[in-house]
RNA sequence: GGCCCUGUCGUCUAGCGGUUUAGGACGUCGCCUUCUCAGGGCGAAGACCGGGGGUUCGAAUCCCCCCAGGGUCACCA
């Protein structure tokens, strides 16, 4: 049988970044078995729906350079792909496990249901359960309800005391008792099918083989294991992974702690390569040392097997952060160059170096780009190259206290630089020559070249000083020295 | 609270009865490269494997109990 895999998110908000992890190994896991990998949106819960957050799912999904052989967007043979499309099929095996005797009607208002709950909580009951109160109406008095037009849902039967098994794909056998699930609502009085009837109907339907989700959907399998039971199809295969957490606690992932949303990620100049490599690892590990993969490497290293039975993994920015560098440190300049500007573009980020050419502002990245982690570090890197810096007088005095040693040393440089033709203002000359200076001049390399350096750039830490004044050029860097005597 | 899952350096993990003085990566620290910051190179510190019992000649690895953390208990997904 052909593997097929999907991801199903629901348009309640933006696209989070534990997502992204969660479809990656559907997304692998289909491409490694040359299966299939379908997206499907669950928006059943017309209270939480969020206008536009499909689009926006899709978008960011696709940023990441993920594609998807069957969807929205695409079609395929098995759609409509958006649940409140599907409304009359869920209703069909709805009204179909009611009569097989897997399901029944139920009239029961919120208002008794609250009050139920209630008493049960005061009761000091372990765990709230619908009663099945309307398991015991007749048939004439359901007839006689629903030609009344009374709201009703449809709850599924939960056998009284059987052990449901699980063999996970990753967890190994789990056991359930069916004593501790409750008849849970399938078919809401709205017409909407709840999580649990839709994605089982669904993924029948849609041929899923195998569903690789969040762990937290773990409680709930036994629910659909029945109701493919009652129905007699055969389930797909589980894997259940684990969440995502902050470093340090055990806590979800957090605005506080910096972005969570996909798309945010991306906004504050990740790189798509780097934020899926580290995003692979997060739950899964080749089995040897190695940490820096492709897409495609991956897809070809994956296995469940490999993936942990572990209930958190931390989400360690640090080490994201290196990661970014890292990729951006192996980027060629030309490619690196290309993805800044249409990161710049795509986000409206200014990145202040208009008026400049193109070699300009590449000779620039060039000397920064080992020190950038993200492309939003180029702003802040570069300032200098694009505009005059804001000098602070303290600072400019740190490294030669005395004023009549720094005032002769600034002449002489400037006397120097003046002197050296246009077409010898290379790195390797000015490093020579300054040198020389600074020897005549008894000056120590550090306080003259630091001093030369902030008053020039305006900061203690740039790339090598004789490389960033070979590329401002000369008069660029008379016009600095100048201004500052 | 009921049910379920998990538990190795600060973090992510390797380990699946002996080859382990428990390996790697991030982070931290030191040295080298040097005009600073990065980067790179080299090196160091860092877990007695949650705790306690077993099983075994031998356990991080198997079993039991406890503890801790997490998930889940909706007409949300």
């Amino acid at each position: 049988m052909k593997v097929r895999t999907r991801m199903a998110p629901s348009p309640t908000g933006d696209y989070h970044i534990g997502h992204i992890r969660t479809l990656l190994y559907n997304y692998a896991f289909a491409r490694k078995n040359k299966g299939e990998f379908i997206i499907r949106i669950e928006d059943t819960d017309r209270e939480r729906f969020i206008d536009g957050a499909i689009d926006r799912i899709l978008d960011v999904i696709s940023d990441f350079g993920f594609d998807w052989d069957e969807g929205p967007r695409v079609g395929g043979k098995f759609g409509p792909y958006l649940q409140s499309e599907r409304l009359p099929i869920y209703k069909e095996y709805a009204e179909k496990l009611v009569k097989l005797g897997h399901a029944y009607y139920c009239f029961c208002t919120k208002e008794r249901l609250s009050e139920l709950k209630a008493e049960q909580e005061r009761k000091g009951y372990p765990v709230t359960k619908y009663d099945k109160h309307c398991l015991s109406l007749t048939d004439e008095k359901i007839a006689e309800n629903l030609k009344n037009n009374l709201p009703y849902v449809i709850r599924q039967k939960v056998p009284e005391d059987r052990e449901i098994k699980l063999k996970d794909e990753i967890l190994g056998e789990v056991k359930f008792q069916t004593k501790d699930i409750e008849d849970g609502v399938l078919l809401k009085s709205d017409g909407f099918p709840v999580y649990h009837l839709a994605v089982v109907v669904d993924d029948y339907l849609m041929g899923i083989t195998h569903v690789l989700r969040g762990v937290d959907w773990l409680p709930s399998t036994p629910k659909h294991l029945l109701i493919y039971e009652a129905l007699n199809w055969e389930p797909p295969k589980y894997a259940h992974l684990p969440n995502l957490k902050e470093v340090g606690g055990s806590q979800k992932l957090s605005k506080r702690f910096g972005a969570v949303f996909a798309h945010s990620f991306l906004e504050e100049g990740y790189l798509v390569p780097a934020l899926v490599n580290f995003v692979m690892l997060l739950g899964w590990n080749p089995g040897d040392e190695r940490e820096v993969f492709s897409l495609q490497e991956f897809i070809k290293e994956f296995s469940l097997e490999r993936i942990h039975k572990t209930d958190l993994v931390a989400f360690d920015r640090e080490k994201l952060l290196w990661m970014n560098g890292y990729y951006i440190r192996s980027m060629s300049l030309e490619a690196l160059y290309d993805a800044l500007l249409d990161w710049s573009k795509k986000f409206n980020v200014n990145l202040d170096v208009e008026g400049y050419s193109k070699e300009y502002v590449k000779k620039c990245l060039e000397l920064v780009k080992d020190r950038m982690r993200k492309l939003n570090d180029f702003t802040d890197l570069t300032s200098y190259f694009f505009a005059p810096p804001i000098v602070n007088r303290e600072l400019s005095e740190r490294y030669i206290k005395d004023p009549s040693v720094r005032d002769k040393l600034l002449s002489e440089f400037y006397k120097l630089y003046t002197d050296i033709d246009s077409g010898k203002w290379g790195k390797d000359n000015l490093d020579k020559l300054s040198h020389e200076l600074i020897l005549d001049l008894g000056l120590k390399p550090k306080e003259a070249f630091m001093t030369l350096r902030i008053i020039c750039l305006g900061k203690e830490a740039t790339p090598p000083l004789f490389d960033v004044l070979h590329t401002l050029g000369k008069r660029t860097v008379l016009e600095r020295i100048k201004s500052f005597i």
